[in-house]
DNA sequence: AGCAATTGTGATAACGTTATCAGAGTCGCT
DNA sequence: AGCGACTCTGATAACGTTATCACAATTGCT
């Protein structure tokens, strides 16, 4: 009491009291503050309330900089997400960060834009800052799985979502596409469609789509002709095939040139899909009556489109969770085990987008 | 070379070998290797190369916790959004990252979810990663703005963008909402509207939303009624006004069962907008034949709806990018410099949801 | 040749925290 | 009373890095 009236910017003046200022300033060593900050090992009470009030009044909030360099774990899970803005990285975003707030984890958003360069400044910032796991939920490339198998080899664990990485420590979590894809055709049918085209893909290289995969599928198992006319995506220059309402539009405006086309189409998400309604009213068509359309993914939009989108609901924010309760399973316990896979079924919304053809044969 | 080939898992047996471990493989000082590394003071090219290679051979990263604690600060920006799922975040982010890669900063994004409570956690977690600097995005609110000014009394340099907080160290990026929705309804009066509503906000609290003195302005200016029964928020239990689809969708519906319905809507954004077009479309009227809409923000998807939407375009990455440019001026330069203000220009995108009224007063 | 300036390298301490050990005091039990 | 167990507090060292000082070797200049 003989140094009075401190204010928060005190003794090392900066604006940040360390562990020491709060201990000058009761007379106690660091370690007892340590102490009762992180409620670990004895402290009396009285002693506790001591420091706390310290801690209080001197506004003090431990630097996890120095924390995490002393402990040797940073609490930070790092999620990599092809970009920020489709609703499908909020969600899962949201599913992540319940499961890791619960826990008291943090995490850091790292974003492609479609650039493996990116991807790679993105996860070596995440393997610089020392994240203790990460979550990736990007599209796959060549170069972009080398770069994530040799961080795992250096013992990053991680978790894959809604794509694969083959390697014996890294889970995986994802929802069935493929069979989400089938039941969506398989409904086009049952309501008399047989010329049913796809949105958002080029033939040759949609080998990596499961819901293309199941589109294809289906359409063999109920002997339909799978015609490649009729299966269009974006132009072959657009780089690595990502949809938008863009592509959807374009792609679907050159599908309405063919002269047998199809009666329905399914696109490969919901942004193409709007696209893709959008490109057939322009010409001169109406959904459901001359076109159906089915989407994928179920983003808040799809229900206020005109007409609302019949469309593939797939579980997000379930999957950020799994994926985040595998990763920190792995974290906190056995970090060697055996990856594990969920799979998690889709479901089929039905809306306007699909009623009932009137006449049609 | 007598204690040959060792991979880079290294002397201290983690995964991550320290500049201690290329230190000793190469028998120099550590603060040779660290020399190297950071490009400062005399390294002779000879050892420049050594260190290199044994970086490179050993897989050696930084420790960008040990160097943050050291140099007293972390390059990290951290950014407080309100949430990620909009274009408005993800346009927004991009800019602001633009400038900060070229300036080799690192940014954190946290959001806030509409709950000031998660608003506070993020930015504590911001300011106990001691993050240099934050840049600010979300919804005003009275124990937000406490919190953020504490914050920047504890010297932490900030920046706001499409918002206000009254300091004079914080900097401020803004578009013109108030212009940009003064224009749309001039656009509006000039195709004949006079009786023209706004979507989105409840008439008592809107004094903070500036696009919506801009509808009031205007309205006045033109010697136009302002009913207030034809501005409809959101339902009064719904909490902090946050505007979607479904608000939209919700609140137009209200409004058509009014006798005297408007000619034209303006509305909060583009959201609403698409709400309230669904609204009009179910009430069986037409757009823009029985009810014009204006929406506000121009997002990507705007230009694909039924029909293409009218709306105000804000330069959302270009205030990211100026607001990262204010505040690492400040951070660098002079941290008491008095606040700057910029408050850009938005442009109105006339798209189909507004034609020239065919049949109208 | 002589001396200052430049170049190259190393030793030391510190950033803020916590794991570990050590020691003193208290308590409970025989 | 004696002894082990528990409770409380502190000293020390370390996490991985870099700022600073120190010193030797080289260079340039008169």
């Amino acid at each position: 009491m003989n140094k009075p009236r401190k204010n928060q910017n005190s003794v090392n003046g900066s604006s940040h009291p360390t562990i020491v200022d709060i201990a000058r300033q009761i007379g106690v060593a660091p370690m007892t503050v340590s102490r009762v900050i992180n409620e670990s090992g004895y402290v009396s009470e009285a002693m506790r309330q001591r420091v706390q009030a310290a801690v209080t009044e001197m506004n003090y909030r431990p630097n996890v900089l120095a924390r995490s360099l002393k402990r040797q774990r940073t609490q930070v899970i790092g999620i990599l997400l092809p970009d920020i803005a489709n609703p499908f990285s909020a969600e899962l975003v949201r599913g992540i960060q319940e499961v890791l707030l619960a826990r008291s984890y943090t995490s850091f958003i790292g974003t492609t834009e479609r650039s493996t360069q990116r991807e790679q400044a993105e996860l070596r910032a995440l393997f610089d800052l020392r994240a203790d796991g990460i979550i990736v939920a990007t599209r796959e490339t060549k170069k972009g799985n080398d770069y994530l198998l040799k961080l795992t080899e250096n013992r990053l664990p991680m978790a894959v979502v809604g794509r694969t990485l083959n390697h014996p420590q890294v889970d995986r979590v994802t929802a069935d596409h493929w069979q989400g894809a089938y039941e969506a055709v398989e409904h086009l049918i049952a309501l008399g469609h047989r010329r049913i085209g796809y949105v958002g893909v080029q033939p040759i290289n949609g080998g990596g789509l499961r819901r293309y995969q199941g589109y294809l599928d289906a359409m063999r198992d109920h002997q339909l002709k799978i015609d490649e006319r009729i299966i269009v995506g974006p132009a072959e220059q657009a780089g690595p095939g990502y949809s938008t309402q863009d592509d959807g539009y374009a792609a679907t405006n050159r599908l309405l040139k063919i002269k047998q086309r199809p009666t329905a189409i399914v696109a490969r998400n919901d942004f193409t899909a709007i696209g893709a309604m959008c490109a057939i009213r322009d010409a001169g068509l109406r959904i459901p009556e001359d076109m159906a359309v089915v989407g994928f993914d179920n983003v808040p939009l799809a229900a206020y489109t005109a007409p609302p989108l019949t469309t593939v609901d797939q579980p997000t924010a379930e999957q950020g969770r799994q994926a985040a309760t595998l990763l920190l399973e792995r974290i906190e316990g056995d970090r060697a085990r055996e990856r594990r896979e969920i799979n998690l079924a889709c479901h089929l919304v039905i809306r306007a987008s699909t009623q009932p053809a009137t006449q049609r044969t």
